[in-house]
DNA sequence: GTTACTGCAAAGCTTTTGCATCCCT
DNA sequence: AGGGATGCAAAAGCTTTGCAGTAAC
């Protein structure tokens, strides 16, 4: 709980309760892009009183700030990702452990598209197997 | 039902009973992306009986055999593409139409990261907002 | 005749919602 | 003080499963 996080966690622009500053620490400098479910069982480790309801609340009003991304990448749930530079990812198609990749690619729309879509982002996927699923 | 896709059905390895055909026919150069409710509703037209159960598991074993592709592309459900040569999607985020995009790219992963991960494959989805949608 | 598939209903997960209470600002 | 957030429980999707009956090969 260091006061330099807080400093940030204000200008996020909404109330600090109790349940938001546990998610948001839990979150801090998190690479594991954790399910909703993951969240919901470590926060409660520090604040047993918090209810699903509530991380999925946040999770939303964090997303509307701009503050976290949701990623669709694991076929059986949403996983959450704090860091919001542009970067890609990369997901073990056996545990679904998922890797930042952090590389610039030189993808663009073909213009005939970009004539009738609107693009605001994109996103690469990698699929594979990690070095403890290979193994099998 | 031409017998020219009678004949490529059967080389799927698998009972060809009428649920399937259905499935196969109504997929058979489809490029709407359609999610299991879409091919359910659309196959109970021509076959009232057929269940949703009976659907998910041809859908399995379609992947299975390499027939169809499973998108991981719209937050909300599964969506389904019969065309499984390498490709990428556009989605749009209001109406959640997914669009193909035929097109090469390179992205290649970091070797640091090759070393551990053993990859099969990739996906680009783009996101924006289609004609319909981006007018409001 | 076998084996694999279907249909039904029920269950399993993940995510959302309604609402009374509470508490951050 | 007021408005937004929480917690609970219930519901709402989407997807999977078990099993008895059935049909494709």
């Amino acid at each position: 709980m260091m006061p330099d996080n807080l400093k940030r966690y204000r200008k996020i622009g909404f109330k600090l309760t109790p349940q938001r500053l546990a998610v948001l620490e839990y979150l801090e400098g998190n690479n594991s892009h954790p399910s909703a479910e993951n969240i919901f069982k470590e926060t409660k480790k520090r604040l047993p009183t918090i209810s699903f309801a509530t991380v999925y609340n946040i999770l939303e009003a964090l997303q509307k700030k701009s503050f976290l991304r949701e990623l669709t990448i694991d076929p059986k749930r949403k996983r959450f990702d704090p860091d919001i530079s542009s970067h890609h990812h990369l997901i073990c198609q056996k545990c679904s452990k998922v890797v930042d990749i952090h590389e610039q690619y030189d993808i663009r729309v073909p213009d005939e598209l970009r004539e009738s879509f609107e693009i605001t982002g994109s996103h690469i996927a990698f699929y594979g197997y990690c070095s403890d699923c290979k193994k099998r």
